[in-house]
RNA sequence: GGGGGAUUAGCUCAGUUGGGAGAGCGUCUGGCUGGCAGCCAGAAGGUCAGGGGUUCGAGUCCCCUAUCCUCCA
């Protein structure tokens, strides 16, 4: 049975049970800032089963696209662990229990018209004391007791090991389906069926409450269970990914086969560059931080192994195309963003081997180092600092060593990773507020946040949670700046980060009390107003009036507003392949990223910028409403690719030539913008371009800035006006480059008579000539012209020169070659007797030296103790 | 969010305990020369990212800022 029919079958089969066939949710969850990626089918469903909110439907099925990479060593040694992988899941939210969710599982196991597997091929698990499970798998599907095996609490609860090690919350046992192979290879877990049916509170014994309401989640591997209808030993052997695997070995150039050479790296590849493909489709681009980094790293390793297999070009992005063709039939929108995906795959192949190629240079001269002294290895540091500074995965700079007999000293190297990872530690301030358990329990007792920041910037509401450290609280006392925390209202005018949009700042105050709110966050539909106490003390159950900084929101609307005409005038200008990739709207300021091959003219950037301004000032009206997704697409509202909207959306209309859904906040008519300036264009990736433009008061402080400055600047530069600065400008460097020129013939000029005056005037010691002399009005460059003159001329001498600078002493030495070899005669020796005249010190080479002091009155007396240390140096010796 | 590194000629980069700013490529000029990076000679081109500090003296040491790279979260 091929994959697509499988997936097709299984939510069929549940549809025909009643479950609603719900799509994949995004590979990035929203509202969800607890995981970085979707990590299995339940996820989307976690308010259901919190029960939380109003439930549409109490069963669903669904197939979920995961990302996990907490195995990724194992990819492609084992036939199972994958990174991106598929989810066959059913859901019940307090509707069907065990019963159903076991006999509905056997059923499409096992019966002819679904997947018919031999029954005598599968044996089942459930947790230990969990003896309704096992009489139903004993008494209604009439398994023998031998082919039940009972596990333990690591083995068959969700999550492992809770009862006794927590975490507190919704928990339960599993029951898991194993199929075995006919060819008598290792059993295969192809389902796994939870049972949610209670609330740990606290440590054992007696923290197992039953819930009230119990929920049925389950998960089957899609890739799994493919390769055992299939009949094949891995999964990479399944018809989806056996075609990645076959254009991997050919993009590489060696042929793919399961049990050859190099099986496992093109398995590798396989499997990294369908994860980073799927991600890239969905906007999740390579980059330094949170999910783009994790796309990077395995796009990056996806390169390593086929950079050691000899392949040192970029390969990977020819493989988006495959990975698409096996993925189209399940998830229709990727087939036409192949090129566009394959594009960003090939910028960050050619980047990371530009990266690499640099960092060779370093790591030849550490195979060197351990070459000249013998080493065999290469230590922990060196391989620490190619990691760190040079993105040199681990396993690259091993493979690399071998090549030249030399090894890694892997541990230490794991040993600094992880003082590393000490130091880096989390983020602090986000982290203490936004903890799972605390949100859920408010979410629970006071539903999701009402917010009503549309209409109003000032809200009467109800303090109905407090977070500290990560823990809810009945009240805080503590001033200042210390911890940050977050107050939860019933109701709310600041608005929370989403779209783009900042989160709002304000205060919440009531009689005696005030909180400062620095940021609002939000989790799914709780809003998170985080700040700091400054007075009094703030309890739950509190009745405080919330207050947003409506400057700074009047704002963030200009700019809000501004964005769209951003997007429309890109789109007029540049053609409709100027999607949105991301933006941020803060106060009067927004960035605003989107997909563009390379950098625009400047005709285009004057043309964008002159289109939204005509919008603002032909006060376009603005309006909102809330209407159902599928009214909102007819009216042709802009939607993003790889972006999962609720069945209700807010469409925001400006004039007729805007219709975007989004969430944030908006002026009433587009000329309240008043004005926006482009600042500044930018490549962010390859094909996605940022601009950055102000709005409103910055917009025209940023124009004032200029004028000013070019006033400014004019003035210093003494032109009556700005026109004439250019002229001006190149006028006087090139008038300094001929003063400087003129000035350095000249010095040349005037060393060169003076110096054959000192020269008859010097004294000579064992044939060689002491020239200690005052120079006036010299400096440091001069004198080093005098002692070179000096030194040429006389053939063999020794040179001190001293003049004053800026009131204190110079000092240069200088003693030709000749000297320093046959007699020993050092400059530094002289310069720094010389410099102890003066109250200062120095030093240098032996042929040229230079000091300086700070007693100018004693400038002879330098001399004099210089001459000295040259007349001891020459006599001594001759 | 935190750690490490980088920033020197138009480009790619050297620059040793702090003591005279360099190379290759490119550009320009002159000469030589039938070829695939033509050859030879000469020249122009630098606030050593910016600011502060230590020092007689900072490209070099310390602090701050900006930008980029990289690792970790």
């Amino acid at each position: 049975m091929k994959t697509d029919e499988l997936r097709e079958k299984y939510l069929a089969f549940f549809e025909s049970k009643g479950c609603v066939r719900r799509p994949s949710d995004v590979l990035v969850p929203k509202g969800d800032k607890t995981v970085l990626f979707t990590p299995a089918g339940m996820n989307q469903f976690k308010s259901q089963f919190l029960g939380i909110g109003p439930l549409e439907f109490t069963r669903a099925t669904t197939c979920q696209k995961c990302l996990r990479t907490g195995d990724i060593s194992n990819v492609g040694l084992t036939a199972y662990h994958h990174t991106f992988f598929e989810m066959l899941g059913n859901f019940s939210f307090g509707d069907y229990f065990k019963e159903e969710a076991v006999l509905w599982a056997w059923e499409f196991l096992t019966r002819k018209e679904w997947l018919g597997l031999d029954p005598d091929r599968l044996t089942v698990t459930v947790y230990l004391d969990d003896d309704e499970a096992f009489g139903i798998w004993e008494n209604q599907v009439g398994l023998s007791r031998d082919r039940i095996r009972r596990d333990d609490e690591h083995e068959n609860f969700w999550p492992a090991g809770a009862p006794s090690e927590g975490p507190d919350g919704v928990c339960g046992p599993c029951s898991e389906i194993y199929y075995h192979p006919p060819t008598g290879g290792k059993e295969v877990e192809i389902w796994n069926l939870v049972f949610t049916q209670f609330n740990r509170v606290g440590p054992p014994p007696d923290n197992l409450r039953p819930l009230p309401k119990k929920n049925i989640d389950t998960g089957m591997g899609l890739e799994r269970t493919a390769a055992v209808l299939q009949g094949v030993e891995s999964n990479f052997e399944i018809d989806t990914l056996k075609q990645v695997c076959l254009a991997a070995g050919e993009a590489v150039g060696v042929p793919y086969a399961f049990a050859s050479e190099h099986g496992r790296a093109l398995r590798r590849i396989a499997d990294h560059v369908r994860a980073v493909a799927m991600c890239v489709h969905e906007g999740v681009v390579p980059d330094n931080v949170k999910q783009g980094y994790i796309v990077r790293l395995l796009l990056r390793r996806a390169m390593l192994e086929g950079y050691l297999i000899g392949k040192h070009e970029p390969f990977l992005y020819s493989l988006v195309g495959t990975v698409f063709d096996v993925m189209k039939a399940a998830y229709p929108d990727v087939a036409g963003s192949t090129e566009s995906v394959a594009t960003t795959v090939r910028e960050e192949e050619e980047h990371f081997l530009g990266i690499v190629d640099r960092g060779l240079a370093k790591f030849d001269r550490i195979v060197e180092r351990c070459r000249k002294s013998g080493e065999a290895r290469i230590t922990g540091e060196d391989a620490f600092e190619l990691h760190t500074q040079d993105g040199f995965l681990i396993e690259m700079t091993e493979a690399m060593a071998a090549r030249h007999n030399l090894a890694v000293d892997a541990d230490r190297f794991r040993q600094l990773l992880d003082v590393h990872r000490e130091k880096s530690g989390a983020g602090v301030f986000l982290d203490a507020v936004m903890a799972e358990g605390p949100l859920d329990a408010i979410r629970k007792t006071s539903g999701g946040t009402q917010f009503l920041g549309y209409e109003v910037t000032t809200v009467d509401a109800k303090v109905v949670g407090i977070i500290a450290e990560k823990q809810l609280v009945e009240s805080v006392d503590e001033i200042g700046e210390g911890h940050p925390i977050a107050v939860l209202l019933d109701r709310t005018p600041f608005y929370g980060e989403a779209g783009g949009q900042v989160g709002d700042v304000g205060v919440i105050s009531e009689e005696g009390v005030l909180f400062q709110v620095l940021d609002t966050q939000r989790d799914d539909d709780l809003l998170l107003h985080i700040g700091h106490l400054r007075r009094g003390t703030l309890s739950v159950g509190d009745t405080v009036r919330a207050v947003i900084d409506a400057d700074r929101r009047a704002g963030i609307r200009r700019a809000h507003s501004a964005t769209h005409l951003l997007h429309h005038a890109l789109e007029q200008t540049l053609g409709p392949h100027a999607m949105q990739r991301g933006s941020k709207v803060e106060n009067d300021a927004l960035r605003f990223d989107f997909s563009h091959k390379g950098p625009l003219t400047p005709e285009e950037r004057l043309h964008i910028e002159d289109l939204i301004n005509a919008r603002i000032a032909e006060g376009a009206p603005v309006s909102t409403v809330v209407v159902d997704q599928k009214t909102a697409k007819e009216r042709g509202a802009k939607m993003l690719f790889g972006e999962k909207y609720p069945d209700r959306v807010r469409m925001v209309t400006m004039g007729e030539f805007s219709v975007e859904l989004c969430g944030g906040t908006h002026l009433s008519n587009t000329g309240q913008v008043g004005l926006c300036r482009l600042i500044a264009e930018e490549p962010v990736a390859k094909g996605v371009r940022r601009i950055v433009a102000y709005t409103g008061h910055r917009a025209l402080e940023r124009v004032r800035e200029t004028e000013s400055l070019l006033a400014d600047v004019a003035r210093a530069l003494r032109v009556s006006q700005p026109q004439e600065l250019v002229r001006r400008a190149e006028q006087l460097h090139d008038e300094i480059q001929t003063l400087k020129r003129e000035l350095s013939q000249f010095t040349k000029a005037s060393v060169g008579e003076t110096v054959e005056t000192f020269l008859s005037e010097a004294e000579t010691v064992s044939g060689a000539k002491i020239v200690c002399r005052r120079v006036d009005g010299a400096d440091r460059d001069m004198l080093r012209e005098f002692a070179d003159q000096l030194r040429s001329r006389a053939g063999s001498a020794a040179v001190l020169l001293a003049t004053e600078i800026d009131g204190k002493v110079a000092l240069l030495a200088a003693v030709s070659k000749d000297l320093i070899s046959s007699k020993g005669v050092k400059a530094g020796d002289c310069v720094r007797e010389a410099a102890k005249a003066v109250g200062g010190g120095g030093g240098g080479r032996p042929d040229l030296a230079e000091a300086g002091g700070k007693d100018v009155a004693k400038i002879d007396d330098a001399l004099a103790a210089g001459a000295a240390v040259y007349r001891k140096a020459l006599g001594a010796a001759g």
